[in-house]
DNA sequence: CGCCGCCTTGACCTGATGGTCAATAAAAAT
DNA sequence: ATTTTTATTGACCATCAGGTCAAGGCGGCG
């Protein structure tokens, strides 16, 4: 183990600066992408002379791979893993609502996210290539072992994955759209709820898994 | 008398100039964002010297209001209106049908147009309120009224378009990490209709309109 | 207190970037 | 053929971006 790596209660002062740093990163770095955030932004929106922020920093590339590593963090935490034991029903149902409850709680997450991706996914290449890739076919294999004995419809499982994966980030990636759309200014409470509701619904049924 | 009232029925050279410049734009865009695409690259990208470029577009906002311009009317050209005459079963076959082959065909014009709403949709907020919200209106109407004929199941039409902007979308967005996780290096032939099947199975069957 | 290592920050440097210009070539129009 | 309009391009410029530095402040520990 490290016993010399964690410098938790020393570094407070750290950890507080670089919290504000990375929170005021992320939405420079949405509002403007990787390219048009500048490091004076970062540092006007964290309220920190500039030169700060590259002494917790060493450069603009570090900060994002920052708020990158906290995307995936928080991710990862929060979906954990779908849960197998109670079959294909609860699984789908307990994987939609994570999803749409992250989408409407952390919408930054996913945006930055899907920014990257969109991109090309140039700093997040060897994350897809493996930890994903392992992920989803997992997952696969066990909708796929329901479906070999009767306990959903065939449906392609990959597909399956990507439909709850897109339908569900929707929300965060697109707010813009959405509200606009809806002529609101804020998602309210409830909507979570009738998201969560509509998806499940429809891909439920759309998997023979409710009449 | 000369019909040409309008100033941009210039020569085919201004034409054929301005495609380069848009098309080598897009890619930039989409590569670095409109932060981090530079007119230089652009100019490198499309073999033109960079002065020739801003000869034709005055700055570097007008290159990329050009580029999503181009865009919406690719969209609106090939979307088309959802046809209400067969009722709702082919109005959806027929429009995420619609939808997938752009997506695979034009990956490019969504991606652009996913950055542009992640980021906040600046420079569309227009489009966004008045075009876009009427059309969801007008389609969502349109889907009421079925599910109040009884001809399809009460799923709410808003949340509905959505599922399946969302879902057709998603494979032109995040084409980099599907690709990744599907371990290949390009879409194929098969894969349009492969999707557009899988969606419209679940999708027609969620709304109760196939057994 | 007095020391030492972390923090803070204004000033500074260098290269890149958006954008201009004027001079020249190529087309079009006459 | 001559004139007029459109294209092409290298050189240039002001600004701004990322990043460095060194001088000084602060906090905790003996």
């Amino acid at each position: 183990m490290n016993e010399t790596k964690k410098p938790n209660k020393q570094g407070r002062i750290r950890a507080e600066s670089e919290l504000k740093i990375i929170t005021a990163a992320q939405e420079e770095f949405i509002l403007q992408g990787y390219g048009g955030a500048t490091v004076q932004s970062i540092a006007d929106r964290s309220g920190l002379p500039k030169a700060n922020i590259l002494y917790y920093f060493k450069n603009k590339e570090n900060i994002y791979h920052a708020v990158l590593e906290r995307t995936l963090n928080m991710w990862d935490q929060a979906i954990g893993d779908i849960d197998p034991e109670h079959g294909p029903k609860v699984a789908i149902e307990k994987f939609i609502a994570a999803k749409v409850k992250i989408s409407f709680e952390h919408p930054g997450a996913s945006k930055i996210y899907a920014m990257e991706i969109i991109q090309g996914a140039q700093h997040l290449k060897e994350f897809t290539r493996t930890y994903q890739r392992q992920w989803v076919r997992e997952k696969a294999k066990l909708f796929q072992q329901w479906i070999d004995n009767g306990e959903m419809k065939n449906v392609d499982p990959v597909n399956l994955i990507f439909l709850i994966w897109s339908s569900t980030q929707h929300y965060a990636d697109f707010e813009t759209q959405i509200l606009q759309i809806m002529n609101r200014a804020d998602y309210e409470e409830d909507d979570i709820s009738h998201v969560t509701q509509f998806l499940t619904d429809i891909i439920l049924r759309g998997c023979g898994l409710i009449d």
